[in-house]
DNA sequence: CTTTGCCTACTACAGGTGTAGTAGCATCAC
DNA sequence: GTGATGCTACTACACCTGTAGTAGGCAAAG
């Protein structure tokens, strides 16, 4: 049977929206996750509501304050880490070779030997270039 | 509300499963499918034959004989496009940026620079080498 | 203080998914 | 032919997901 919603459970397609627009905006409401949504994707209030809920629960965002008697939530489960976790998924469709994901990604085209060419400099100068960096973009608390 | 079982409708986590062992057992019967699973992931023969049934309503699997009053399978939807459409799928977790993600395997160790020199390598010598390669990899039938 | 409005906690519900049971037909070994 | 076996077609069912409605509370406006 299919995965309880405990703690570290994997995140859902519509948890994973919402979870993104969380990270876009910082510390937030329910009301500002919702205004936050393209025209095209806009829901109903108490769903944008039990997305959160359910994120909630799995432990990806977390209720930090409240003001007025609005609620105010923060990811836990960062940007960084998500993307890891559902690219090792994706990975175990590769028999666990990030070769053949990437060979799949260069023989269809979506990626270049440009871009991987790229890619490989900008990670030689990252990784030897002085120490490590450590800021990543700037995180703007809100 | 979730997509409809109909052709090329996206295949959940164990569709895939069965689907790949369609791959690899070429036709088969559901109980080539059963008997090929490993001892951890052993189901009930009819869970399998559920599955096989939802994989030919989505169009992923066909039934081509009958040998005996069992009935044999084929997977139509093929490993390749079926992994093109996944990672497809993923990528729109970066944004549609494959150098995100391949980024993001460099960043978290998952592939190293000498694997990426290897994949070009391999690439140029495939594209730029004598004509087309037509044949991909060596394709015995079944 | 009452009204008005936004907020939250429940509840709801249809369709998907994982897993499996049951009934009945087709075959094969006698 | 007959029984044993295995196969297929239904049926079942709990939990997940996407989406939303409702009731009731707090708080700012008048």
């Amino acid at each position: 049977m299919p995965k309880s919603r405990t703690a570290n459970a994997p995140l859902s397609r519509a948890e994973a929206r919402i979870l993104e627009q969380c990270w876009t905006l910082g510390t937030c409401s329910v009301r500002e996750i919702l205004d936050s949504l393209s025209e095209d994707e806009r829901v109903a209030y108490t769903t944008v509501q039990t997305l959160v809920h359910r994120l909630e629960q799995k432990g990806a965002v977390r209720r930090v304050k409240k003001i007025g008697n609005a609620q105010l939530f923060e990811p836990v489960l960062g940007r960084h880490e998500y993307r890891r976790g559902v690219v090792r998924e994706l990975l175990q469709l590769f028999g666990g070779s990030p070769r053949l994901l990437v060979s799949n990604l260069l023989e269809s085209g979506t990626i270049t030997l440009k871009d991987l060419k790229a890619l490989q400099d900008a990670a030689r100068t990252a990784t030897g270039d002085s120490a490590r960096r450590k800021g990543r973009r700037g995180r703007r608390h809100v």
